[in-house]
DNA sequence: CAGGATCCCGCCAGATACTG
DNA sequence: CAGTATCTGGCGGGATCCTG
């Protein structure tokens, strides 16, 4: 593919500003965690929806992590949250365009975690057969 | 879209099994880190590497975690290790089909990071603003 | 209903030292 | 070189109680 023997020194990622990748990195690493991805999901699915049919829909969550999930993808820009004053209190949550965007981007990941499954449970599985 | 009212008791998530949807949820744990990410990132780009390659191509990881993210993602299928049985030691890693596979399935959530990472902090500093 | 505030435990991950 | 082994602090995250 490539012209010529390959340079030892040849740089290993695309030959970008290493602050900037630490940047993304720590972006991935705030945004690409399960309880994130599985909001995410339901969002996209269910369009505006309060908070208690989101734990609903998130099963296994606390509530302190769904609170704590959902600040963060608000502070983030990947969500509003509508607080209507009434009694009793009503919260909604909303995608924004840069959420349903990230909601696409991961739908990849969540495709390929459903169809390989079984397969990694079977590599898992000979894996620690073996000693 | 959706002929008629929505029932409220319709599901939330498509009606999967619970039990299999939360399994989809911990292998998305599993695999879904910054670490996982990048050393994939690493792997595509530079074919079959060895540790201390790997390493450099993945600044500020810690030689215990990339130990152990590469013994995980051997445990997934995702890699194989070969050991040379020379001095010293030489072991190289490479991906395996699946490995690509998941390579190709975050390229959309890597892009995306990328792309929106200004967009993103300039979200997180007008959060901060607000009290 | 939608959280805020606390308490507290487990394990994650960094640092360091050692080895085949 | 490519790891193991060990210690340790920090904090992620669950459980529980309380409130506007």
């Amino acid at each position: 593919m490539r012209p010529g023997l390959m340079p030892k020194d040849e740089p290993l990622l695309k030959d970008v500003d290493p602050r900037l990748n630490a940047l993304v990195m720590d972006l991935i690493g705030r945004v690409a965690d399960k309880w994130t991805m599985t909001i995410l999901e339901v969002l996209v699915e269910g369009g505006e929806m309060r908070f208690s049919r989101i734990a609903d829909g998130v099963p296994g969550i606390s509530q302190k992590m769904l609170t704590q999930t959902l600040r963060a993808m608000e502070r983030d820009g990947l969500l509003v949250r509508t607080v209507h004053p009434v009694v009793p209190p009503r919260v909604e949550y909303r995608l924004t365009d840069l959420g349903y965007s990230l909601g696409g981007a991961f739908c990849g990941v969540w495709t390929w975690a459903e169809e390989n499954l079984t397969r990694i449970e079977a590599s898992r599985a000979d894996y620690d057969g073996r000693e």
